[in-house]
DNA sequence: ATTTAGTCTATAAATTCTATAGACTAAATA
DNA sequence: TATTTAGTCTATAGAATTTATAGACTAAAT
């Protein structure tokens, strides 16, 4: 299952690809539009930007925003940051490999061969999901006929 | 994550598809093959009995063993019975659909459109590997040439 | 100086996962 | 039919993780 703080997170960096270029967005803001705890979404946050997702501005017209464009931040590295390893199981994660601790052979383990295949078609998906490409799916741009 | 539940259920069940027809597997024996803890497993494997997986015989030359052939048993079945639904939020579950609780709405949920892809992705994969399948593939037939 | 807003540490509440204990029931067989 | 074997069921406990909340602190703007 996906966290509630990695769908807290997608939901407030979701927003930020909305929003950039104009500006940090207040923590309370973003809190405020999805019903997030604001504490909690602070801490989402905080941990984001130690990962170089975010930037973030103190004092009055302060904020949080992207550190890159839209376009170059997939939903694979934000569940990574909050939720850890897309892997259901640790010795087939790429990012975070790590023996399981029950396992007599991975050579032979089906399991790990089956979560491999579902790990690399998960990541295939995620990886490449940015948040600019999800936003232009969900928020189509009005009538008036496609721009040449 | 897949839990160690999932995990244990999937050994066991795997270990029930290599010994198909030789009359049923004493939950010692499972639990002795992988260090599953005993206790643990017999209510793995009830629980399986329970969604029809398993069938069980009780007193002396009593045990387990699974209720249709390796091959027509896979292994989405018995995550779905241990650990539930494979989506990762359960408002993209084929087999136990839920709102999100916080969701204001699904048709605009960035969110959601990419966890049904990733579940599509995923079940489309475990609901394709067997038992049968998975053993086949990681103990291959010794040498010997292959059958024509 | 004051207000605004993010930072950091600590901790608590709730939930889920992992496991264990023990009494009970069904089947085999001697 | 008594005995042994092995699964069934209920209850519960310990551990880990998730989901927060509180409060003191720091940087920036005006």
């Amino acid at each position: 299952m996906l966290t509630k703080k990695s769908k807290y997170g997608l939901k407030a960096v979701l927003v930020l690809a909305e929003e950039a270029g104009r500006g940090p967005v207040l923590v309370s803001d973003l809190a405020d539009r999805h019903r997030i705890p604001k504490k909690f979404l602070e801490a989402i946050l905080l941990e984001l930007k130690r990962h170089g997702l975010l930037q973030s501005k103190k004092g009055k017209g302060g904020g949080y925003f992207l550190s890159r464009k839209p376009s170059e931040i997939t939903v694979g590295q934000v569940i990574r940051v909050l939720d850890g390893p897309l892997a259901l199981i640790p010795c087939v994660s790429q990012t975070a490999y790590m023996k399981c601790e029950e396992c007599g052979d991975e050579k032979t383990c089906g399991i790990r061969l089956a979560m491999k295949e579902v790990r690399d078609a998960t990541a295939k998906i995620l990886d490449n999901t940015t948040l600019a490409g999800l936003n232009a799916k969900v928020h189509p741009p009005r009538k008036g006929r496609r721009r040449i």
